[in-house]
DNA sequence: GTGGTCTAGACCACG
DNA sequence: GTGGTCTAGACCACC
């Protein structure tokens, strides 16, 4: 895994770990790998772990049960509404960035449209 | 104007300057407001402007006359270029995330069409 | 280390940094001094270091890391090429500036070997 | 004629008219053009005009009668004076950046030579 | 008046 | 400990 330098890496694994538990790769009780795994697994420094650990589990999605680790939520409700206001917060934060450009709601889709397409065709 | 804590004021200012001139509030070869000025405006120290038009300046997007002032670029291609790659930045990193959280490109428009819908009708 | 008035002193720590690393005094993927610690050495300010340090980072030739320091890059192509840019770059401007003052190309090897034999009978 | 946005624009005005004159374009005693038509000639503000000459005035190099103009000096020997120690302040800066980069005296006639004939490869 | 540089010192984020 | 940002205020160079 590759982090972003102008980003704290802290904030990227935890976000990677949300995409983790968005896509069902982690699921509702399961336990999530140990604090020194997952550092040596990023190359990263165990407080960087810890930190987004933390953070996490101040918002619920995360517990800890002492001496055996770290645990993601139970209650599926949290989960999909954490899931669902993050692709809100996505959703909104292009349309303000995208209107800043002067590109209004309704030319949007077509944008978008255009934009995938071309892109497809690069790719051809 | 008011700044995000979590962004560095600095590319803030580049930002909003970014969108002035892609808007067309500022134009090939205008003059922009002194460094004091902007300070002023802004609320913001005055080394802080500095270091966001230094950006822009290193970028060719303005040019200084000294003793004059900071001017946009008269190189309306660079000015259009930069306002496309801006652009299509955007929407690269808006795919991307979205395809993060399982989100694939054949749903990203209806994804895009029932946010901007659900906005609308909240707003009614 | 002395500086120069006529030139900026963060472009002069640049310089020198260039050199160090020309030299080979600083080699790919090395830690560099803190910036607080050259700092000191210099008898400048951080922030005049940082600004140099700044550059060099955008130009790829630093990199940093977080809370760990700024390194040399490991890409030691990207550091000979700048090398040998920054010596073209010397040769270039002494050939142009020596033209100015009627010395044309044809002359110029003779010349400076005529400066160089006189400057070593001085110090004889 | 352009100048070079990190030197001040007098200076450049400055070597420009030693140019001019270690050139044989403007001889002993003759009168310069006047300020305003200089400022004109080089579009550039008539301050900046006069504070070029005026270095040359203290410097000897230039004198003025008052309601005629500005004027090369007629000391001959002066002028060749002053011509060869730019020429040779020139060579200086140049053997000691070399230094820097590590280019001893011993091979830098040879690095000279390779520059000169590589340079004249590309353009043929 | 304009921008450019530098300082001292503060506070924050990161590992 | 590391670097990053910001401020207030000074002084300079240029037009």
């Amino acid at each position: 895994m590759e982090f972003k330098d102008n980003i704290p890496i802290y904030l990227q694994i935890e976000q990677y770990l949300y995409r983790q538990i968005a896509l069902g790769k982690l699921t509702a009780g399961e336990k999530i790998p140990s604090v020194r795994k997952l550092a040596l697994e990023l190359t990263v420094n165990v407080n960087t772990v810890q930190r987004a650990l933390q953070q996490m589990n101040s918002q619920g999605i995360l517990y800890t049960k002492r001496g055996e680790g770290n645990f993601v939520t139970e209650d599926t409700q949290l989960l999909a509404e954490t899931k669902q206001s993050l692709i809100n917060n996505e959703l909104e934060q292009f349309v303000q960035n995208m209107e800043r450009f002067g590109i209004k709601k309704v030319e949007l889709v077509s944008t978008l449209e255009n934009y995938l397409k071309d892109e497809g065709d690069q790719h051809e």
